[in-house]
RNA sequence: GUGGGUGUAGCUCAAUUGGUUAGAGUGCCGGGUUGUGGCCCCGGAGGUUGAGGGUUCAAUUCCCUUCACUCACCCCA
């Protein structure tokens, strides 16, 4: 038969590193928790129209980089490229701003591109996704990036670095877009064919792009902070003192526009020093604008991506640091041995006790070798004599010392809790 | 979407100008110890050399096609 392999771009994740997206996932839910976050949980399908609203018609996601197809119903579907949409289509759609004016909402799991697969990238790819809608207090603003910085530091990120820019709102930003665009207008012989077209479609990229004329045709570009109107200058300012009060340590880059339409006012991304500054591990920002875009009430929001993948490529402990390991091992010899071994390997495993043993009825010393490639601390050996004595062998597979233990839940529970605690036993 | 690189054992890689039973390390299984792991020693299993076609007496090696992986560009939510 030949076999199927999973398809292009899409990855499995193996026990072997699953233990460190698992410790991840739960420092991202108690640190979100404490700061009044709760789960929801979003389809990973839904209507282009979605995105196209959401994200912006004219961004590169949705232009070229969706994962979109026509089901059955010949409807167009898309698998996420993002979270924020997907989260406030759900709390628009169950009207979740009737209930609490405020909710603090936060999920993780695979947001999807189709693009060609790289390095790091794949088309199936996790993002740990949280959102703050009903609230345009700038000091939120600051509370959420706070909170971001607490959680990567929890993960063992060293230097979170975070980059903060006001993009504006729609009262000052149009004169900074016109200004952008009479700018560029008289450099179009500098600019790349993307910028070009940009002028028209997302004036704002052009900053982003990388090509060394395009740099220079906006090197003396209008600056965004000269064109804020007094209610953003105010808001920006707050953003920065509060941050401030907490010793987030942060820089403000304004050429960082960001690569999605629905961004107003703060914008934020962090990096690290392992990656230096060109690679960020989280990209955020507060889009005012969107619900209403969406069909909803004028309700203001904030939010923040973090790229999992990324996040846990910059740790520094690796995946081999979290190896789940079994507490126990009980190597059996004989069938009558095996039955007890069978009984009491589940019922320890009933009371929370990690347990392996051996079912092939093999030698000793290769269950031994098994306990000990499993890392498993302790083994309990089982045989005749040790049925006949009703007493086990109970080795510490670190220390090499052994003792006997009784042949019985309490016995084995507290042997293994004796012995680490650090107490000889008596016996 | 564009360009480069690579496909040989579960994994990391060898194999002379094309040459006869395709090797090593590691991992796996077993033994060296009648019932004791790690270190060491010995043995064993495991390959359609990605797939298909071509050239040749002979192809892992050369050519073509295809697929996959990979790196970079583009872009980055």
């Amino acid at each position: 038969m030949e076999t199927i392999s999973a398809i292009r771009g899409f990855k499995d994740i193996l026990p072997a590193e699953a233990g460190q997206w698992l410790f991840v996932e739960e420092q991202a839910r108690r640190v979100f928790h404490a700061f009044g976050f709760r789960d929801i949980r979003i389809p990973i399908l839904e209507k282009t129209e979605l995105f196209a609203r959401g994200i912006g018609e004219s961004t590169d996601i949705v232009e070229k980089e969706m994962y979109t197809f026509t089901d059955r119903g010949d409807e167009s579907l898309t698998l996420r490229p993002e979270a924020t949409a997907s989260i406030l289509r759900a709390y628009i759609e169950h009207a979740l701003y009737a209930t609490d004016p405020v909710a603090r909402l936060y999920t993780i799991g695979p947001m999807f591109r189709r693009e060609r697969p790289q390095k790091g990238r794949y088309r199936q790819f996790y993002q740990i996704d949280a959102e703050i809608l009903g609230l345009d207090d700038p000091r939120v603003d600051a509370e959420l990036i706070l909170m971001l910085t607490h959680f990567l530091k929890a993960v063992g990120l060293t230097n979170p670095h975070v980059e903060i820019n006001s993009l504006g709102c729609p009262v000052c930003r149009p004169g900074f877009r016109s200004a952008v665009v009479a700018h560029l207008q008289g450099r179009e012989e500098e600019l790349c064919g993307d910028c070009r077209r940009r002028i028209d479609t997302n004036p704002l990229r052009v900053f982003d792009c990388k090509i060394e004329s395009c740099r220079a045709a906006v090197e003396h570009a209008p600056r965004l902070a000269d064109f804020l109107c007094d209610a953003c200058r105010v808001h920006f300012g707050t953003v920065q003192e509060s941050l401030g009060l907490f010793c987030v340590p942060f820089s403000i880059n304004d050429r960082m526009v960001r690569g999605l339409d629905y961004y107003t006012r703060t914008t934020f991304e962090v990096t690290t020093d392992v990656l230096g500054a060109q690679n960020a591990v989280v990209g955020g920002g507060r889009y005012d604008g969107l619900v209403q875009q969406l069909g909803g009430p004028d309700i203001p929001g904030i939010g923040f991506a973090i790229g999992f993948e990324r996040l846990v490529s910059l740790m520094p402990r690796v995946a081999e640091d979290f190896r789940r390991t079994p507490a126990l091992f009980i190597a059996a010899l004989g069938a009558e041995a095996q039955k007890i071994a069978f009984e009491l390997a589940n019922r320890l495993r009933l009371n929370n006790v990690e347990v392996e043993m051996d079912y092939a009825g093999k030698s000793l010393k290769s269950q031994m070798k098994r306990a000990d490639k499993l890392g498993c601390r302790y083994a309990l050996i089982i045989g005749d004599r040790e049925i006949a004595e009703k007493s086990g062998v109970f080795r510490d597979l670190r220390n090499s010392t052994q003792t006997p233990v009784g042949l019985d839940l309490a016995s084995i529970t507290g042997k293994m809790e004796a012995l680490q605690r650090g107490v000889e036993d008596l016996v």
